[in-house]
DNA sequence: AATAAGAATGATAACGATTCGCAAAGATAG
DNA sequence: CTATCTTTGCGAATCGTTATCATTCTTATT
C-alpha cells in the first residue's frame, strides 16, 4: 500500500511540477495506474477508475494518459492486435514478451540486444532513439 | 524488370494454388507491390495500383493484402503513427530501422539479437512464434 | 465459345479506438 | 472568495479498416 501511495504522489507531483491540474479524475486513475502489476488498456482503467471515482469518463482517462505519457511517468504500448496498453513507468527499461495463447504480458530486459541494437544503428550512421521489442511466444510444452 | 516480373508470378502462382482467382484488380496490386521497393501503407498502393487498373476500390486492396498475408507472400507492418505498411515477403527475415525525421525505413539483420531472444524466452519457459524489433532512429550528425 | 457456379468486385455503411468541440463545472492563485 | 483559466462529460467526428450486398467476373466444364 505504501508503495501505492508512493506512486501516487511521485505522480500527483509531476503533474503539479507541470502545472498540471490535479482534479478527482485525475487523483482516481492514477491510483488505478499505480495499483495496476499487468498492462490494461484506457477502457480498462476507465472500468477501474469508475469504481473508485464514477465521474470519471473515458475521454478523460485517455486525455489524462496522454498528459502522463508526456510527463513520462506512462507508456503506452501498441502491441498487436486492440488498443493501447499502459503501465507506468517503474525501474529500468524492459521489454516485452507476450503469450499469444494467453494474452499475457511478461518483462524482460537485455543489456546485450540494446547494445547490438545501437551497434547496428551506429554502423548505419544513426543513433537509436527509442525501440520497440516484443516477443510473442508460446508456452513450451 | 525480370525480376518484377518473375516476384509477380509467384505470387499470381501462390494466388493459384491456394485456389485464389487471380483477377485484373489483384494483377495490378500485385505488380505494385513487385515494383515497390519501400514499404507503402494501403492508400498508396491503392494510388498506384489505379494508376495501371483505374477500377480497383480500396475495399480490394485491403481484401487483397489480407489474402496475400495470408499466402505469407506479403509482410504487413504496424510502425508507430499511422497506418499498416506492407512488403513482399523477400529474402530473408530482416528488422527495421525507421527515420524518426523522414519516415525512411531501412532493413537490418542480426543474427546475435535473433538468438539472443531465443535464449531469452526459453530461460521463461517459452518459445518465440514471431516478434516485432523496431529501432526509431535519428542521422547522426 | 457458351454456360453455370461460385468467388471477387465497388460502393458505402459499419466498426473500434481515439480525439475534438463545446458549454458547464471545478481547481488554483491571489 | 473570487476571478481566471483548466478540465470536465457528453456526443460528434475522425482514421484506418472491415463487413454487407447486389452485381460482375473468373474459371472449370461443356
Amino acid at each position: 500500500m505504501s508503495n501505492e501511495n508512493d506512486m501516487t504522489e511521485k505522480m500527483t507531483a509531476a503533474l503539479r511540477k507541470a502545472g498540471i491540474r490535479v482534479t478527482r479524475q485525475r487523483i482516481a486513475l492514477l491510483g488505478v495506474l499505480a495499483d495496476a502489476t499487468d498492462h490494461p488498456d484506457a477502457v480498462e482503467l476507465h472500468g477501474r477508475a469508475k469504481a473508485v471515482e464514477p465521474s470519471v469518463s473515458l475521454a478523460t482517462v485517455y486525455r489524462t494518459l496522454s498528459v502522463l505519457e508526456e510527463q513520462g511517468v506512462v507508456h503506452r504500448h501498441a502491441f498487436e492486435g486492440g488498443g493501447a496498453r499502459f503501465e507506468t513507468t517503474h525501474e529500468e527499461h524492459h521489454d516485452h514478451i507476450l503469450d499469444v495463447d494467453t494474452g499475457e504480458v511478461i518483462e524482460f530486459q537485455s543489456d546485450k540486444i540494446e547494445q547490438l541494437q545501437d551497434a547496428i544503428a551506429q554502423e548505419l550512421g544513426y543513433e537509436v532513439v527509442h525501440h520497440r521489442l516484443e516477443l510473442y511466444c508460446r508456452k513450451k510444452t
